[in-house]
RNA sequence: GCACCCGUAGCUCAGCUGGAUAGAGCGCUGCCCUCCGAAGGCAGAGGCCAGAGGUUCGAAUCCUCUCGGGUGCGCCA
């Protein structure tokens, strides 16, 4: 049940009746009337705009049409009163009942209340965390794969069909020098001097792949050329890598469906099919590059090379795909990989990325773009930093890694629940302030600890209940405003689902989640000074059981958007 | 130099495909707690939405320019 849209649809109906009625003219575009919540209470419970809307085309003051709708809308059982407001504004005040059927619905529904159509048949593919495989997750990926996480839950809970995917940079120059980082703590477990040169990962957590490397190879690697081990100790390490990081991830609640590997790609064909298909559009040529203005590398030439003509798709300059030894730039193999996506059949692609990747994106939509005429959508989300504080000031540890805070160190420290919804208290492209202490605190300014404790009271609320044997089934009865305060706020969910499913933007779900949680504790501070409006009162059962429904409701809301965002709702507050 | 992101209360930030008098937390001011629903509650002050134009019934939101901050700019990914 989604109000907004159900009367979404009675107006339009009404609309059209209008038309019929001859008071508007036929073939009106109805597709930008809309019905929201109004900002100030005072102005009701639903607003219309499509008087405003529809004035101009119509050829009518907009007073005029409103009041035509209004008058229109009042046979309605759900509409209590309609009033015209402001330049033409229709205010609805809905009946009670509605509210009450509202809380029911949340109750009956339970976690799929809120659970949308929206996305049916629609395949979406998100891709989110793609660390190299060449150390521990920092939190820059934390951020990252709660985000996208979060992300690929709430495309599924708006009916899509979500895969979530990692995309292993192993193909590049770095997986090499992991090797040689490998190569040097291999010795070191030989018993000889380890040579971490400069550029070498000096991170502790490679001593154990040494380790691994002596127990596997004994000393057979010691003393040989670079060219006789490289390869297997670099499929050795990666493979290692990757096991340390999918652990990271699942420490955070983060499983993948698929993982892709870059290498994977090379001496397959596919990298040279990729380039092939954007060559039969006529969007790949030799040319020389301009030097990039201003900052001039100090040792620039002039160099021919394979250019992708990503100009032709809004970026600013034509982008090499070949280094001017031959040799593939990282950008053919994610244009391969992009095509892979697209050859799966998925409708829509998303990619999330770290901030410093921006001056990436225009290319790969460029290249997504030309790779499907155009018919798959890639948006491309950037996760900004986050700064880590303790106790206000910042925060710098280097326990395994050797110069950054890891995942582990992170989610070791304040535990996955609150490392998820911290993430998210932020829009995706502002910086996250991240602070090890105030996370943890206990007070309305943590907004994972009021969203929780709201859960919590809930949860005490039913036990409670439970054991003075009140029926917690029963229909629910409102009355105070508070209570329909906390009843609106629930009704907005499935509208808020899809508003945040459709921007690509979990962290409303989080911001949601706090003022329903608000809400819930006016409501429930209220019961200080008149008790009759607590949820359980013990000489009252048949009170009770109108009240609690209300609680429950709650309680249903906010475990279902815990779970989109990954976070697990609380029993009770210790 | 160019591109992208950002600029909203003293601070940290929300603000819905353009909607009415721009919101929250912290901080500040005032009132309220003599347990069992105060790990606080209620109320108030505080804004030229960086600035200037434009689009329209209507702009924090869309367009242009300026200022300020961040990020990036062939042979790293």
């Amino acid at each position: 049940m989604n109000l907004f849209s159900d009367i979404h649809a009675l107006v339009l109906d009404r609309l059209e009746r209008l038309v019929a009625e001859g008071e508007l003219p036929a073939g009106l575009d109805f597709s930008n009337v809309a019905v929201e919540p109004p900002r100030d209470p005072a102005h009701g419970d639903m607003a219309t705009n499509a008087a405003m809307v529809l004035a101009k085309p119509a050829g009518r003051k907009p007073r005029e049409i409103a009041a035509a709708l209004a008058e229109r809308l009042g046979d309605d059982p759900r509409i209590a009163s309609a009033e015209v407001a402001g330049p033409g504004f229709l205010n609805l005040r809905l009946a009670p009942s509605v509210w009450a059927e509202v809380v029911a619905a949340a109750i009956a529904r339970g976690n799929d209340f809120g659970r949308s159509e929206m996305g049916r048949g629609v395949r979406v593919n998100v891709e989110y965390v793609s660390a190299n495989p060449t150390g521990p997750l920092h939190v820059g990926h934390t951020r990252g794969a709660v985000f996208g996480d979060a992300l690929a839950s709430l495309l599924d809970f708006s009916g899509h069909e979500v895969t979530r995917e990692y995309y292993i940079n192993d193909g590049g120059a770095q997986v090499d020098v992991l090797a040689r980082s490998a190569y040097e703590r291999y010795r070191e477990a030989c018993g000889l001097e380890p040579e971490i040169a400069e550029g070498l990962y000096p991170g502790d957590y490679l001593v154990p792949v040494g380790q691994a490397l002596k127990e596997k190879y004994g000393e057979s690697l010691l003393d040989r050329p670079e060219s006789e081990w490289l390869e297997e100790v670099r499929a050795f390490a990666t493979e290692r890598m990757m096991e340390m990081i999918r652990a990271d991830l699942a420490a955070l609640g983060v499983r993948m469906d698929v993982y892709f590997s870059e290498r994977s790609l090379y001496g397959s064909g596919r990298i040279e099919a990729a380039i092939a298909r954007l060559e039969e559009k006529g969007l790949i040529y030799r040319g020389v590059l301009e030097p990039p203005k201003g900052k001039m590398p100090e040792d620039w030439e002039p160099r021919e090379q394979l250019l992708f003509r990503s100009t032709a798709f809004g970026d600013d300059v034509d982008r090499p795909i070949q280094k001017s030894d031959g040799s593939w730039t990282y950008f053919a193999p994610d244009i391969a990989y992009h095509l892979d996506k697209i050859e799966r059949g998925f409708d829509a692609l998303i990619d999330v990325w770290g901030a410093d990747h921006g001056g990436y994106v225009k290319r790969m939509k460029a290249a997504v773009a030309a790779l499907s005429d155009g018919k798959v959508p890639l948006d491309i989300k950037l996760i900004q930093l986050v700064r880590l504080f303790k106790g206000g000031a910042p925060y710098k540890m280097s326990k395994r890694a050797g110069n950054f805070v890891t995942l582990r160190d992170v989610v070791d420290q304040v535990g996955p629940d609150v490392t998820r919804f911290v993430m998210l208290t932020r829009k995706n492209d502002a910086p996250l302030d991240f602070d090890f202490d105030k996370v943890l605190e206990q007070s309305r300014d943590n907004p994972v600890f009021y969203v929780q404790y709201a859960h919590a009271r809930v949860r005490s609320v039913m036990r409670k209940a439970e054991a003075l044997g009140i029926d917690v089934n029963g229909a629910p009865a409102l009355e105070d405003e508070a209570e329909f305060a906390v009843a609106r706020k629930i009704a907005e969910w499935p509208r808020l689902v899809e508003i945040a499913a459709r921007g690509h933007e979990p962290h409303r779900i989080a911001f949601y989640l706090y003022d329903l949680a608000s809400a819930f504790h006016a409501l429930w501070n209220r019961g200080n000074d008149r008790p009759e409006l607590r949820f359980v009162q013990e000489d009252d059962a048949a009170a009770s059981a109108a009240k609690i429904p209300l609680a429950r409701a709650v309680g249903v809301v906010i475990s279902t958007g815990l779970g989109i965002l990954g976070v697990t709702p609380v029993e009770e507050m210790r």
